[in-house]
RNA sequence: CGGUGAUUGGCGCAGCUUGGUAGCGCACUUGGUUUGGGUCCAAGGGGUCGCAGGUUCAAAUCCUGCAUCACCGACCA
């Protein structure tokens, strides 16, 4: 591809709304442009990549079993009435109507038009299992789309299905799905980790997430620093204290803290460390029957932890999704407002944290505005309560695992892998004859890659302050040829297009940036764009029958015979 | 969904307080100059000042409403 026939679309200055890296060098590069918020054109660099990724991700797919369909982006409301989502999902599932006054939504996830055709399709156990997926754009009405192509609102994704009849054959496969991932991470050449993850409102059991390491991302992830264990935060088990609880040494003492609400606020006031005092948050509790009367549970924890909104949702007492209560509705009950609320004599029932469950002498509200209790101990002052894990976990915690302490990274969600069991399958009444010619509903998993996603990530980690450095299988192109005023030097024209075209008919994709540009200019694009490999054309050189080699991750440079630039590139790209 | 802020040429911004001929840098066009790291000089083209309404002799500027976009938050006890 020559400049002059290509759109570079280059910029100097970064448009005044990307925050992150990535997005701010995927405008400057010209690789994208902003059509509406979260939704994004790419330009021709751009398009390079995502294909280089679509592709890789559908080589490792194929390799392993799966079998490529592609499914239609809108999709009829009654299949998201028969799985239920349709009144289950809010805003993000973008519903509208066609002229006949039908209802249909822009697909987020196709689950429901999977197990609709497979129902249809497959009747028999002999044709099980089956792993369908798609490389498709997908559409989500996010509250709030940010980060570029990081959380748009339009995306591509690859979305993969599989049907079981056995838990064990779905596990097969899932595990087939867990090195597939790994294989498509490793060519990538992204610094990644499998972890395990919650499987949030998908639903479903075993679940691991990919996540690309970068300081940028939006996820937290909490690693053992001598194990290989890694789960997301949202996952991670929080392990009680080592040890006994320590016994009480302090009388329990009401003490007036005016105007004292906040962890912080008390903490300063009776000086103590956040984590000698309590907090108790009143949330709604799980309701026997629909029209039972809404009742409340209070969740306490210590002052420096927070609380895992997840946890505390699965617990069977507490309402899932999780509501906190209203300052009216905890007066009403407890006599006092938050920041003046504790265990001691609490008229709810208590959940209380591990750790918190470990203090002895602390301190917390007195239930009585502006008043806090001080040398609080468990079973002497509070007698009914029950302790679960409500808290997210912090670095330096015990690994759940057993060995070693927690660190936390932060990461960029790429990959996703469920097993989902029936829940849609049984929904949607997606079942086989199994061998003994009786009708069973399928077991399903299911495993997404957000494509457009990983280009953006991979910008957060391969980047410096020139601009992208993309690793070689995802370049938009591998080499560049920059020539020295070519428009006056016959010599220079005449050894670059000899150069052309002889990586180009090895089948190395190359850019020969044959613009009227002065050399400067050439080489802060050809950064800016991040083309691994460059080879710059000099009359200097050219007098030795030579050419300067730079890379573009290293900085290197050195000189090699003209003759011998399509070897040495060709092992560059360790062709 | 709540809070804050922005909207002036393709991009980045000034002008608005105190109403009176719409400006700067980059980019673009033409000519010259320069040529191994975003040259320099000159001459040009390009703007319904987000939209609608109001105040006024006069509105980018003041007032009202709307739209779009961005950032922050969604632990608060």
């Amino acid at each position: 591809m020559r400049t002059s026939q290509y759109l570079l679309s280059t910029m100097k200055e970064t448009p005044a709304d990307a925050e992150v890296i990535s997005h701010k060098l995927m405008l400057r590069a010209g690789m994208i442009r902003r059509l509406a918020s979260g939704m994004y054109t790419y330009l021709p660099s751009g398009v390079r990549v995502l294909r280089k990724v679509e592709q890789i991700v559908r080589e490792e797919m194929n390799k392993a079993g799966a079998i490529e369909v592609l499914m239609p982006l809108v999709q009829p409301a009654e299949l998201w009435q028969e799985s239920g989502r349709w009144e289950k999902m809010d805003a993000e599932l973008l519903r509208f109507v066609d002229r006949h006054q039908r209802d249909f939504v822009l697909g987020p996830t196709h689950e429901e038009v999977i197990t609709d055709l497979v129902r249809r399709e497959i009747t028999s156990y002999k044709q099980l299992p089956l792993n369908l997926y798609q490389i498709q754009t997908k559409f989500r009405d996010e509250r709030r789309p940010r980060f570029g192509v990081m959380r748009a609102r339009e995306f591509l994704m690859k979305d993969a299905y599989s049907f079981h009849l056995s838990q064990e054959s779905l596990q097969q496969t899932y595990d087939a799905m867990y090195s597939a991932y790994c294989n498509i991470f490793n060519r990538l050449g992204l610094d990644y980790r499998p972890v395990l993850a919650d499987t949030g409102a998908i639903g479903g059991s075993v679940s691991h997430e990919f996540h690309v390491l970068a300081a940028s991302g939006e996820d937290a992830i909490a690693f053992s620093d001598t194990s290989d264990y890694a789960a997301n935060i949202e996952m991670a088990e929080a392990k009680a204290p080592a040890g006994p609880r320590p016994a009480p040494t302090q009388q329990l003492t009401q003490v007036a803290t005016p105007g004292a609400k906040t962890v912080a606020e008390v903490a300063a006031l009776l000086q103590q460390p956040a984590s000698q005092i309590s907090k108790t948050l009143i949330v709604y509790a799980a309701k026997a029957s629909d029209d039972a009367p809404q009742t409340l549970v209070a969740l306490v924890l210590r002052g420096d932890h927070e609380l895992n909104e997840i946890k505390a949702e699965k617990l069977p007492q507490v309402a899932s999704p999780l509501v906190f209560a209203s300052e009216e509705e905890i007066r009403a009950v407890m006599g006092a407002g938050p920041g003046s609320l504790g265990p001691v004599k609490c008229p709810l029932p208590l959940i209380v944290d591990r750790s918190a469950a470990h203090l002895a002498d602390f301190s917390c509200g007195a239930n009585q505005d502006g008043f806090h209790l001080t040398g609080v101990n468990w079973d002497r002052d509070v007698t009914d309560y029950q302790v679960a894990d409500l808290r997210n976990v912090v670095e330096g915690d015990a690994s759940p695992c057993g060995f070693g302490k927690l660190v936390i990274k932060r990461g960029i969600e790429v990959g996703h892998i469920f097993q989902l069991g029936d829940k849609y399958s049984q929904a949607m009444k997606a079942g086989v004859l199994n061998e003994e010619g009786k009708h069973q509903i399928m077991t399903m998993g299911c495993y997404g890659v957000g494509v457009s996603r990983i280009v953006a990530a991979a910008i957060e980690q391969n980047h410096d302050e020139r601009g992208i450095i993309w690793p070689d299988a995802i370049a938009p192109f591998q080499v560049v040829l920059i020539p020295m005023n070519m428009h006056k030097s016959v010599r220079i024209a005449e050894a670059t297009e000899l150069l052309y075209q002889q990586l180009t008919a090895a089948g190395i994709e190359v850019l020969f940036d044959d613009r009227k540009e002065r050399p400067g200019v050439m080489f802060a694009d050809m950064e800016l764009v991040g083309i691994p490999h460059h080879i710059v054309i000099g009359e200097r050189n050219l007098d030795n029958r030579q050419v300067e080699y730079k890379n573009r991750r290293s900085g290197a440079t050195e000189l090699l015979a003209i003759d011998e630039v399509l070897a040495f590139v060709n092992q560059q790209l360790k062709r």
